[in-house]
DNA sequence: CAGTGAGCGAGCTTCCGCTTGACTT
């Protein structure tokens, strides 16, 4: 038998592990936290300085008689859970659970998953850090009073099942107010000049960079430029370099699959999963940049083998985000010698990912040229400029070029190699192109430009992400439309040969798929709390009460009176909401049905968003409903809209608004 | 599922963060 029992928190992680450590040695997993909160009852004692009463999970009672067995035999029993507060406090509560000998204990941490880092861990043990479990147990009881104290405040004033939360309604309220932003954006339009210009040695496309306000203008250029010489007026030429970015942590590691390879954060998540189980990839829920000593040995051989010297240049990246807590690695292959792996195609694109991004990181810096050509004429008063760029040394950019989530669709800009020019160079027209433009709406965000947002806002964790995502739609306070988008005309002039052409054309604009929207529900429940608990719809809240957990884990304050200050005003806060609130239910007056001369509300029912027509209160007659349709809203409804859902009666339509828990099936 | 909008009055829903399978479709 083991004289030593060694418990990390991953089953992958263990098996790993075990091969570094002797046969005295064997190890096995938590499978994560082994014990919560009691999921009924009192589980806070509040009272008695919040005390917790902690409870086996259900899936977790197998784990925990599996490890107590192992317990028994070992001599020695080594605690190896991750170095953050979660871990600190999975070390504690398997401590307690397993009912371990304090002399027999000893806690370990490593932040990577070498032999060089598990055996160095094995020689310097030290005791579970009571401060560190502490500012866990704050966080999670803080979390669990205001989840539950916040959400039945909702069952009485909007609907019940609804859930209110730290992290998910934030999310919910970012989405909101962006979509607010959108409806009450003023489209705007301008026109854009263009040209092409043939130089003895090749064409190239210029515009101007003032945007016209008015078709006399664009008339006016039009007349200027027939018959204008054009010439170079000013070549220049400047170095510049691109820098590589940091290896993959979760929240980056979404963003990209969902940009180049169009996962959703739970997809990529999922692949991850099983790459990480293979043993092809390190741990994927981490929000650190950093690399083993290890790693970046490998990463540097590799690149000077496939590439060439030159082309490393090993570096370390730190985490600039102040919540970070930097348990494990960033996200990065195992063996950088495997440029790809065979399996499913899912999981050798996402590791085709991973190994780009991170060896990337480590090399050297993209030398580039860029080019600004100026054109202009005798009579023209605007100038044409055409900007070009031109890659000296390849460097990182020979395997991976990050994407930009806020760039998609945008009109390209010709980046490319522009013709050898020199200044005073006559050029011809042949062509130039006037095209009236539009101001674009703030856009919606997508999954993964939420995570990044609610990243930045330190807002969640790495293993959270996607589970919130998932929630916030299944409580029905978002979705994700289909939107056919909207045709719509535009104005295009074109001066070539001396001759001015104009043309009126059509495009779709506004067309969507997967881009996150609010329900009703969603706007109705982030509008009543974001008036009630201001406190909690902080952007910054959770900012502010992580710096009073790492006050904690420091030892300089005490958690029960940390949450006593929080609690106090915040539970008085329900209380009056809960006696002096209005219900809420989004009212919307749409004006008076022409038919009978009454009022016609939109509103949340208590079966989802619907139309009420009359008020037995002011007319004394039953009033009349119809529910919404999809994609109808209590915000954008139109009078006529509303009076036509009286109209077919009979008529089945789709009513996916009433996705309601199973309660009211009865 | 059907297609409501409650004069029954019992008991239910809910949080965040750490982990994987065991379930269906």
């Amino acid at each position: 038998m083991a004289k030593n029992l060694v418990i990390v928190e991953s089953p992958a992680k263990a098996k790993t592990i075990e091969g570094y450590l002797g046969k005295d040695f064997v190890v096995k997993s938590s499978f994560g936290h082994v014990r919560d909160l009691a999921k009924k009852g009192e589980a806070i004692d509040i009272a008695n300085d919040f005390a917790p009463r902690y409870e086996v999970s259900p899936d977790k009672k197998q784990v925990v008689a599996d490890l107590k067995k192992l317990v028994k035999v070992a001599e020695t029993v080594w605690l190896a859970t991750d170095e953050d507060r979660e871990g600190e406090a999975i070390s504690w509560h398997l401590y307690e659970t397993l009912g371990l000998d304090k002399k027999e204990t000893k806690r370990i941490t490593f932040n990577e998953i070498t032999k060089a880092a598990v055996l160095k861990a094995i020689d310097s043990p030290r005791e579970i850090n009571k401060e560190l479990v502490d500012a866990q147990q704050a966080r999670r009881i803080l979390d669990r009073l205001v989840g539950f104290e916040l959400s039945p405040v909702l069952w009485r004033k909007v609907r019940p099942s609804l859930s209110a939360g730290r992290v998910q309604s934030v999310a919910v309220k970012l989405i909101v107010e962006r979509e607010k932003e959108i409806e009450a954006f003023k489209g705007d339009f301008f026109y854009k000049v263009n040209g092409i210009f043939t130089a003895e040695n090749g064409r190239f496309k210029a515009e101007v960079s003032q945007q016209l306000k008015s078709e006399k203008e664009v008339e006016s250029i039009l007349e200027s430029c027939k018959g204008a010489n054009f010439k170079v007026s000013d070549v220049a030429m400047k170095p510049a370099i691109k820098k590589p970015v940091a290896p993959f942590t979760t929240s980056t590691l979404q963003q990209e699959a969902s940009l180049k390879l169009g996962f959703s954060v739970s997809r990529t998540m999922s692949v991850a999963q099983r790459l990480y189980e293979a043993g092809h990839i390190t741990y994927m829920r981490t929000d650190s940049v950093n690399l083993s000593e290890t790693a970046l040995d490998a990463a540097q051989n590799e690149i000077e083998k496939a590439y060439g010297k030159e082309f490393s240049n090993r570096t370390k990246y730190t985490t600039k985000d102040t919540g970070a807590q930097e348990a494990h690695e960033a996200i990065r292959p195992s063996d950088f010698g495997k440029h790809s792996i065979n399996g499913e195609s899912e999981q050798e694109r996402l590791y085709d990912l991973i190994w780009k991004r991170a060896i990337s990181s480590q090399m050297s810096d993209a030398k580039l040229e860029r080019t600004t050509i100026k054109v202009n004429a005798a009579g023209v008063d605007e100038t044409f400029q055409a900007k070009g760029e031109v890659i000296k040394f390849e460097g990182f950019l020979k395997v991976y070029l990050e994407s930009n989530l806020d760039d998609e669709d945008e009109d390209e800009t010709d980046s490319g190699l522009l013709p050898a020019v020199s200044k005073g160079d006559l050029l011809d027209a042949n062509e130039i192109k006037i095209t009236q433009r539009f101001s674009r709406p703030p856009a919606r965000y997508v999954e993964a430009s939420l995570v990044k947002k609610l990243e930045s806002l330190g807002i969640g964790r790495p293993s959270t992400y996607a589970p919130t995502i998932t929630t916030i739609q299944k409580r029905g306070y978002v979705e994700k439309p289909d939107r056919e988008g909207e045709e719509r005309t535009y104005s295009q002039w074109k001066l070539s040969n001396d001759k001015i052409e104009r043309k009126e054309l059509t495009e779709v604009t506004g067309r969507e798929k997967n881009k996150l929207a609010p329900t009703d529900i969603g706007v109705v429940v982030t509008d009543f709390l974001s008036e009630h608990f201001v406190t909690i719809m902080d952007y910054n809240f959770t900012a502010k009460i992580e710096k009073e957990f790492d006050e904690i884990a420091k030892g300089l304050m005490d958690w029960t009176k940390m949450l006593k200050e929080f609690y106090t005003p915040f539970h008085t806060n329900v209380e009056d909401t809960l006696e002096n609130s209005e219900r809420a239910t989004g009212e919307r007056e749409l004006g008076i049905d022409p038919a009978s001369g009454r009022k016609i509300i939109a509103r949340i029912g208590r079966f989802g968003p619907m139309i009420q027509i009359g008020d037995e209160q002011v007319d004394g007659e039953k009033p009349q409903f119809a529910s919404l349709r999809t994609n109808q809203s209590i915000n954008s409804i139109s009078l006529e809209e509303a009076l036509e859902l009286f109209q077919f009666p009979k008529n089945p339509v789709s009513y996916t608004h009433l996705t309601l828990p199973t309660i009211y099936s009865v």
